[in-house]
DNA sequence: GGGAAAATGGACCGACAGGTCCAAAACTGG
DNA sequence: CCAGTTTTGGACCTGTCGGTCCATTTTCCC
């Protein structure tokens, strides 16, 4: 903990030498990459740059700074999803870029790591509830941005409109999810566009 | 190693205590749901109910032995969607009653295990080329049978023969594995089935 | 500059990881 | 019943795991 209110400092004290936004980045980047158990501390000690009490003073332990890792992957595409969608030419066109991205991610040649929260579906689930507590409402909040979504696109008629928009927008996560593990699992980039072109199809 | 050619026994000495092929169908189903890394030895031997000796004796190491049960998992999945594919009622059936498979699984209350090949893709993707390989080529095989199913389907007119059979056997596949995905993040049954009726509109 | 407060480095901890080794046991063929 | 072959139980090994502890350092306030 870090004594702080509002960035206000209470007590006096030796200054912490890190920059623990930084270091929180860097962890979730190497859980991101490896998950949660494939992960060890002397892994995120060498990401995060600092020594042991310093990481316990901070982060608590192992497992609290995974999950502090999840809220802030939750919060951070859930900003991003924002403002795709505001910056798209349009509702599908976000819908689209969205799937798209796994494209582009099959195609760089560096890690393929996919979505945080659904590899840590995968590999967590059931095992901790507080964990699978995290991952559902995140979960719940991705499904919430391609809702609006498909709601602006039923508007301007872009998506058909006999359908419920919380089912059309369970089944683009579903899909989302999908094509991440397709392309954890090798796919080439021009099949997962291909993929993504049939699946927009079930919208029309 | 056992010795054997063909069951033939070709030296003597002491018989095996276990049934090596209960024994790796039990760690098949321990590495299911708990993955590879959070699977222990002494969670195996459990499991297997053999000892250390025995264990190292007959399947090698943890790796291999893991491997092996990629193998056979790979085996069953596919033989069981031959047989479901020459059992359904028709080609579009079977498809739909694969994607149900989840709801099914989210129905029940036990572990929400998924499918061993994409939770393996999510969590050992990229690490170990062996495993790559045996899980992008198990990957293939589904895929292909989705294949034959989407050909039977488009001579049925079932499905809009428009479209290239490799490509919708790619969509299920992504949608097979983001409904597993789904179903291990906690979403309810009906949603689940709501969400395989919307992905067969892709079909149409 | 002194003292309270907080952060740091690094020694240390017990538990357990995957894996090896070997003597004893269990079998078969002669 | 003995020799040869294989399996078995369990002691043992080394490395690493996540985590604790404390003396030392660095700061701020007075």
């Amino acid at each position: 903990m870090d004594c702080t209110v509002q960035n206000i400092r209470m007590q006096t004290g030796r200054p912490l030498e890190f920059d623990p936004e930084l270091a929180l980045e860097a962890a979730m980047t190497v859980f991101w990459q490896q998950g949660f158990e494939a992960t060890s501390l002397a892994d995120l000690l060498q990401a995060m740059g600092l020594s042991k009490s310093s990481f316990y003073n901070e982060f608590g332990s192992k497992q609290q700074l995974f999950e502090a890792c999840l809220e802030r992957f939750r919060g951070r595409q859930v900003g991003r999803m924002r403002e795709g969608l505001s910056s798209a030419a349009s509702p599908l066109d976000f819908v689209r870029g969205m799937l798209l991205t796994n494209a582009a991610e099959a195609r760089q040649d560096g890690p393929r790591r996919g979505c945080l929260i659904m590899n840590t579906a995968t590999e967590f689930a059931g095992r901790d509830p507080a964990v699978a507590g995290l991952v559902s409402s995140a979960a719940r909040d991705f499904a919430s941005m391609f809702r609006v979504a498909v709601e602006m696109a039923q508007e301007q008629g872009e998506i058909r409109r006999d359908a419920d928009p919380e089912m059309l927008a369970g089944y683009l996560l579903t899909t989302m999810a999908g094509l991440r593990t397709m392309v954890k699992a090798g796919l080439p980039a021009n099949e997962i566009e291909q993929i993504v072109e049939v699946a927009l199809k079930a919208l029309q």
